[in-house]
DNA sequence: AGCCTTCCTGACCATTCGGTCAAGAAATTT
DNA sequence: AAATTTCTTGACCGAATGGTCAGGAAGGCT
């Protein structure tokens, strides 16, 4: 049973089938948790019965870790894209800029990957301590050059990029607090946080050696 | 039934044992979420036995909540003690190294809240709009004045309260990915994040306004 | 020791949940 | 339109889970 290996489903409603389920777990997923998410909620959202789930996806933890797995490249590509540069700042900046856009565009991944880390990454540690901590390790490298032709400011490269994930991400997977904390002035807040975050990430790298 | 309302149980065998099993509580909700826990985890964990768990606390519910409500008063008093001063750079400076410390002495407590406010916070949300935001509003303000007086670089207060809050709870909520990126580097993690997160704040507060 | 209160647990219950299956309804192909 | 494949679901199952309860064990007090 349970068709639809890969992501190209053979027929039209295969297609259209496993989309839906898909979106719906997400949006299911991305809210309880994979513990706190049935199947029965995930057919209600996606508007179908729960065998018919079934019947596209093998159960409950093949689709969470499709949509983990899918979610992993999308989630790296920003990283990947910042490369050598003449202006280094700016190459960070941009980094930051993609990836706060990220939090506002892909809430629901960004809680996804968030759950799924904050219980321990039972089911992707293998791909943090692979393929992430390489590029971690290599995007590292390259920002310890730029600090080395003193392109800019002496920093440490590692906690420089969880700098960059926590404050961007924060803005997708504390959303309900930042929400609550600002109150009233809420639709500028991803406009703003763009502005202090680049003037934060900013000063720092162009601070004088000295501090 | 079910004993021990406040946290003054009055026998000693049930000081004990409600302290036996809040710390165990803890230890499962903050690893697995509230849907993710049960209360036959806990009681192995404390030792007990599911109906003994009962005896002392109505439900699940209720020990999460009593484990959500002691959380805020502790989480909040960093912030609380972040008050006027000549410095208010070091003043912050202080807060963000207090605040990565509790990350670093208290991270089921900070995973537990991250759990709470990823599921959409149901259960703590009148904490945030209310007693949080006030809070977060009076100290907002302090450091508007410190802005307006010219003590530190321009910044938005709430941004930058929430980009302490993200950097440092980062180092508590993601440990199982920081410590994949960093590998065998991983054992002075929070000495190097303190001088990291320092240099940052200090960096930011101090930029020459035009930026 | 005897009495009373507190503490503890095995057995049990109702519900939920992940998953199965046979059989019928739609599509698709011939 | 008949045959074949794909799709859908009501009914069902076993396991897990939150919670109850009666009765017994342990602790404390006089």
């Amino acid at each position: 049973m349970a068709r639809a290996a890969g992501t190209k489903g053979k027929t039209r409603i295969q297609q259209e089938k496993t989309n839906l389920i898909l979106d719906a777990a997400l949006n299911i997923f991305s809210t309880y948790g994979f513990r706190g998410s049935t199947i029965d909620q995930i057919a209600i959202e996606a508007g179908l019965s729960k065998p018919n789930i079934l019947y596209y996806f093998d159960g409950k933890e093949t689709i969470h870790s499709l949509l983990l797995s899918r979610l992993l490249d999308k989630w790296l590509e920003p990283l990947k894209r910042m490369q050598d540069s003449n202006d280094p700042v700016t190459e960070i900046c941009t980094y930051v800029t993609r990836k706060l856009e990220m939090a506002r565009d892909y809430p629901r991944e960004s809680r996804l990957f968030a759950n799924e880390i904050l219980q321990g990454a039972p089911r992707i540690i293998d791909e943090l301590s692979g393929p992430l901590r390489d590029l971690t390790q290599h995007k590292a490298d390259l920002i310890q050059t730029w600090v080395a032709e003193g392109k800019i400011a002496p920093v440490d490269p590692h906690h420089l990029i969880f700098s960059i994930w926590s404050t961007t991400q924060h803005y997708a997977d504390f959303d309900v607090q930042v929400k609550a904390v600002l109150d009233t002035k809420t639709h500028d807040r991803f406009e703003k946080a763009a502005q202090h975050l680049n003037k934060m990430f900013r000063a720092l790298l162009t601070t004088a050696p000295n501090s």
